[in-house]
DNA sequence: GACTTTCAATACAGTTCTGTATTGAATACA
DNA sequence: TGTATTCAATACAGAACTGTATTGAAAGTC
């Protein structure tokens, strides 16, 4: 059959026009990318690119797709992964520490794809082709990843001060901007750093059940 | 004098180039809006715009320049106007409320405001030469708002669980990531949810002195 | 091993932008 | 009113990028 080892050869170009995108989008920018820059440095001419994709914007909205299904997968093998642990944990501190973990797991951890992801999600509140699958990308995520915690949450009886999507914003919103934040004073964004900040913000929006103030 | 007045023609020019540089970064982003469009949009020619700056960039600093005289200002007229409440406010809840104002008044009111200050912060990150100052003026309104609200906070028996810049920062996220939110969502970003949203995660911030757990 | 199909390379036409050098008009000043 | 100066408009040269149409080579099929 022709179709499956065709779409192997193509689908490694796109592999590769999509790597070297998010390169360069943290490096100069959507805009600043042309996508004549991006196929140099993905080792193609334009030619190949446009037999892949349409335009910029069909490149990105490829790029945001390939970007949630590592998510997900990268969610997915965290909560597997932890998933005895939570049983054991008994603590506050274990359980926060736990529940980090996973939420981690769904950021970037490269500084790249954090100025490349700010920069893609800046660029989709302009362009119209990408914001609503945008959108829909981070429903979706949003929804797998609080049901994960939640469970977690529940099962060893924490209880939230807010409902658990806000939780989760404030969380993603703290985590970015730091990680720019960092970027700005010329540092590589520090996990450990960032994690203690989390944990100290997570301690105080979770009460526990079993010893009401 | 000479000086003075030309320099009013001057100055009113770098206004309007100022101005619709706002605007275009909000629409097309900082690399999407031309040098051309600019001066378009400020009703000149591009003769005018490299009478009044080398570049895109010296541009760019003039406007973040602009931008954190007028926070500034707003910082303490806001401060002003709330000095005498201050002294009254005894519940928590009051002195939430108050705090809260003066850090609003701080923050991009208008969605168009919102995107250019993210579109400048973002590319900021790679350009050496608007890095170190919008970085040092970050910090010196950081300080000065910080000094502020903390002065509040004391004064009336508060206690931070973090440290006030840390508390700082952390509403700037939350405030900004919420307004970009809704405008992926396609809504004009809503004051009074984004403002009770801040008013809960400070509440889980603060701890009474007088009532401690 | 010929034949077909798929895909990336090349060549091309057109647009847009930048920055500079020069000109001309308005304003200041005497 | 005449003169000098300041500042924006105009004209120009060059560079970069986009998207399409065509070509050529490699992989897949029989």
């Amino acid at each position: 059959m022709s179709e499956t080892t065709v779409t192997a050869r193509r689908s490694q170009t796109r592999e590769r026009l999509m790597d070297a995108a998010v390169a360069l989008f943290a490096a100069k920018g959507v805009l600043g990318a042309s996508v004549e820059e991006i196929c140099e440095r993905a080792e193609f001419t334009r030619g190949a690119f446009y037999s892949n994709f349409a335009d910029k914007d069909d490149l990105c909205l490829a790029v945001l797709n390939r970007h949630a299904l590592r998510e997900l997968e990268a969610t997915e093998k965290a909560v597997a992964s932890i998933g005895e642990d939570v049983l054991c944990a008994r603590t506050i501190d274990e359980v926060i520490e736990l529940a980090l973990s996973v939420f981690l797991a769904t950021q970037p951890r490269s500084s790249e794809d954090l100025v490349a992801g700010m920069e893609l999600r800046l660029y989709a509140v302009r362009a119209p082709a990408l914001r609503q699958p945008l959108l829909a990308l981070n429903e979706r995520m949003g929804e797998q990843i609080g049901d994960l915690l939640g469970g977690v949450v529940d099962r060893v009886g924490l209880r939230l001060q807010l409902p658990m999507e806000e939780a989760l914003d404030l969380l993603h919103a703290v985590y970015l901007h730091s990680g720019i934040n960092a970027l700005l004073q010329g540092l590589e964004p520090d996990d450990e750093s960032r994690r203690r900040q989390l944990t100290e913000l997570l301690k105080s929006l979770v009460t526990d059940r079993e010893e009401p103030r």
